[in-house]
DNA sequence: GACGCGTGGCC
DNA sequence: TGGCCAAGCGT
C-alpha cells in the first residue's frame, strides 16, 4: 500500500508527466467554466466519449450558459438529448440549471460538498467540477480511478460496496496532489481511459509497471472487482401506431419504468409474444381500434436491449378514418407530424418511424 | 444495500 | 453472435 510521502510525490510526478505526454485534447478540458464542465461530466456518466461528445457540442450550442438551459422546456431538453440514454440525467440536470439561477444567481457552488447537494451530481461528479473549475483538492473517483488504483495498488474490494468505497476513497485522499489537484484528477482518468483500460491493457509501456500490483502477479483482468450484475429480464411490448388524418397518438410516459419523460405509443404488455391483436387481454380501447381501424402488422419483431431488460416489440400501424370517432385513454394524444418529430421519444420509437417512412 | 435506468461499440 | 460494459446517480 501506499503510504510513503515520498512514494505519493513519485507517483504524482509520473502520472503528471505521462499526462503531459499523452492525454487526449478533449473540448470540455479547454476551459474552468463550470457550466461546460458539469454539462460534460453529465453527459459522459457511464457514456464513452466518443458517443458522448456531439451532443456536448449539440447542448453548448443550443444552451451556452446555464441561464439558456434553464429557460428551455423540460420537453426540448430531452429532445435534444434523445438517444443517449439514462433520460433521468437530462431532467435532472435542467432541474438543476433552474435551481442554480434561481437560488444562486446563475453562480455554481465552489465547492464538492455543496456541489453534491444538487440533483444528479454525486460524489464523483460534485468532486470533478470543484477540482476541475475551482481547484478544491477533493478526489474525483470514478470507474477509470477505481480501475487504475486496484490494479497498481492491489486492492480487491467490491469497488461498488460501501466498504469498497471506502477503502479506495482512503487511498485517494493519500494520493491527491495539494498543488495541482484539477491536473492529478484529469490524468488518473485518462490514464484509465487510455492506458490502463479495462480488457488487454499494454503494460509494457506503462510508467507504472515496475511498481504495479496487476502486472507484477498478472491479474490485470480481475481487477477492479465488481458485484456480478442481475439477470436481464424479458418484456414483451406491443405498440399500436394510431393514424388518423396523418396525425399519430402519443402518449409521455410518467410512470416509474423505463424512458420516463419520453413519448410512445398505445401500449398493450404481454406476458409472451402475440401473434395477433387477438390474444391480447381485452382492453375497451384495443377493441375499439379492431372494430373502427384498418390494422397492419409490422412484419419485424424487434428486440431492443437495454440494460437489464430484453424488449421484444411487435408494432401495428393503426389507421382510422378521418369520420370515426375514437376515446383515447386520458394521457394520449394525436400530434401533428411536425409535433412527434419534435418530442423526445426512445431511440427504438424514432428507428421505427423513421423504416415506416412516416419522419 | 439492492436495484433500476439507455445506447452503441467491441470482440 | 450475444455478452460485456462506458467519466454514476436516485430511490
Amino acid at each position: 500500500m501506499i503510504s510513503d510521502h515520498l512514494q505519493v510525490i513519485d507517483f504524482n510526478k509520473k502520472l503528471k508527466s505521462w499526462y503531459l505526454k499523452n492525454h487526449r485534447p478533449l473540448l470540455w478540458r479547454q476551459t474552468t467554466d463550470p457550466y461546460k464542465i458539469w454539462l460534460s461530466e453529465i453527459i459522459l456518466q457511464q457514456t464513452r466519449v466518443a458517443q458522448g461528445t456531439p451532443y456536448y457540442e449539440k447542448f453548448l450550442e443550443n444552451y451556452p450558459t446555464v441561464f439558456d438551459l434553464a429557460d428551455a422546456d423540460e420537453r426540448d431538453v430531452l429532445r435534444l438529448w434523445q438517444g443517449l440514454g439514462y433520460y433521468s440525467r437530462a431532467r435532472n440536470m435542467h432541474f438543476t440549471a433552474r435551481q442554480i439561477v434561481s437560488e444562486f444567481g446563475g453562480k455554481f457552488p465552489e465547492t464538492a460538498v455543496t456541489l453534491s447537494k444538487l440533483k444528479g451530481l454525486g460524489h464523483y461528479t460534485a468532486a470533478a467540477i470543484a477540482s476541475f473549475a475551482f481547484n478544491e483538492p477533493v478526489a474525483a473517483i470514478d470507474g477509470n480511478v477505481y480501475r487504475v488504483m486496484s490494479r497498481i495498488f492491489g486492492i480487491r474490494s467490491d469497488m461498488l460496496s460501501n466498504e469498497g468505497k471506502k477503502e479506495f476513497a482512503k487511498v485517494a485522499k493519500a494520493l491527491i496532489s495539494q498543488e495541482d489537484p484539477a491536473t492529478y484528477n484529469q490524468a488518473m482518468i485518462e490514464f484509465g481511459a487510455i492506458q490502463c483500460v479495462p480488457v488487454s491493457p499494454n503494460c509494457t509501456i506503462c510508467p507504472f509497471n515496475d511498481i504495479c500490483y496487476a502486472y507484477a502477479y498478472n491479474v490485470q483482468n480481475e481487477l477492479p472487482v465488481k458485484a456480478k450484475k442481475l439477470k436481464v429480464k424479458n418484456r414483451f411490448l406491443n405498440y399500436f401506431i394510431i393514424e388518423q388524418g396523418g396525425k399519430l397518438a402519443m402518449q409521455e410516459r410518467n410512470t416509474k419504468d423505463i424512458w420516463k419523460g419520453l413519448y410512445d405509443f398505445f401500449l398493450v404488455e404481454s406476458t409472451a409474444r402475440v401473434e395477433s391483436p387477438e390474444d391480447l387481454t381485452d382492453n375497451d380501447t384495443l377493441l375499439a381500434l379492431q372494430r373502427k381501424g384498418n390494422i397492419r402488422q409490422i412484419p419485424k419483431l424487434y428486440i431492443h436491449l437495454l440494460t437489464h431488460q430484453k424488449l421484444h416489440v411487435q408494432f401495428w400501424w393503426v389507421t382510422i378514418p378521418e369520420n370515426e370517432h375514437l376515446d383515447l385513454p386520458g394521457n394520449i394524444y394525436f400530434f401533428s407530424k411536425n409535433e412527434v418529430e419534435t418530442l423526445p421519444k426512445p431511440i427504438l420509437i424514432d428507428t421505427l418511424l423513421k423504416e415506416e417512412k412516416y419522419l
